[in-house]
DNA sequence: CAGTGTTCAGGAT
DNA sequence: ATCCTGAACACTG
């Protein structure tokens, strides 16, 4: 199967999608793009409706390591909710500033929800910008919202 | 070696 | 109550 690439918008941003079938091999913002094609889950997921990703894979969280485990452990947050660098950590046995590099170097933000990972007492970080974790965070809890779930938090 | 999208305990103010 | 340290950890330039 080939390799395709293509973009679609969100709010400000465009998502620049690269995948081969249901596995997505990157992802990554920018305020520019020309909309084209990008895998259906994600084209639903950007224009707000709630659509969890989970039918697409990421060679990340592939192996042994621990950036693999941890990269499976943030896929299991479900859409909506969030969960702390340090709960993350826990749950891997490692420490939460490893979480954070994980974060960071994400191929695929999304696909591995790391925008559902804030800090402790704030939202935490988010390259190239935070802006675009806010936007995701506040997309999720209006389509959750939306869907008659009840989220007392965030 | 220093530096990361963190967090916690321990101590001083 | 808030503010500083340092340590724990996996990985990269």
């Amino acid at each position: 199967m080939e390799i395709t690439t293509g973009a679609c918008r969100l709010g400000l941003w465009f998502v620049h999608v690269s995948w081969q079938g249901d596995l997505v091999l990157r992802v990554r913002f920018s305020r520019q793009g020309v909309e084209s094609s990008v895998p259906a889950p994600i084209r639903r997921y950007c224009a707000g409706q709630r659509e969890d990703l989970l039918a697409l894979t990421s060679t990340a969280t592939e192996g042994d390591s621990v950036m693999a485990r941890i990269y499976r452990e943030v896929r299991r947050v479900p859409y909506g909710e969030t969960a702390t660098y340090g709960a993350i950590a826990a749950k891997v046995g490692t420490a939460p500033r490893v979480v954070g590099m994980a974060m960071a170097r994400n191929p695929t933000p999304l696909v591995i929800p790391c925008h559902r990972i804030v800090a402790k007492g704030g939202i935490g970080g988010f390259s190239p910008e935070v802006g675009i974790k806010e936007h995701l965070l506040s997309l999720e809890r209006r389509a959750a919202r939306k869907n008659g779930e009840f989220n007392p938090d965030l």
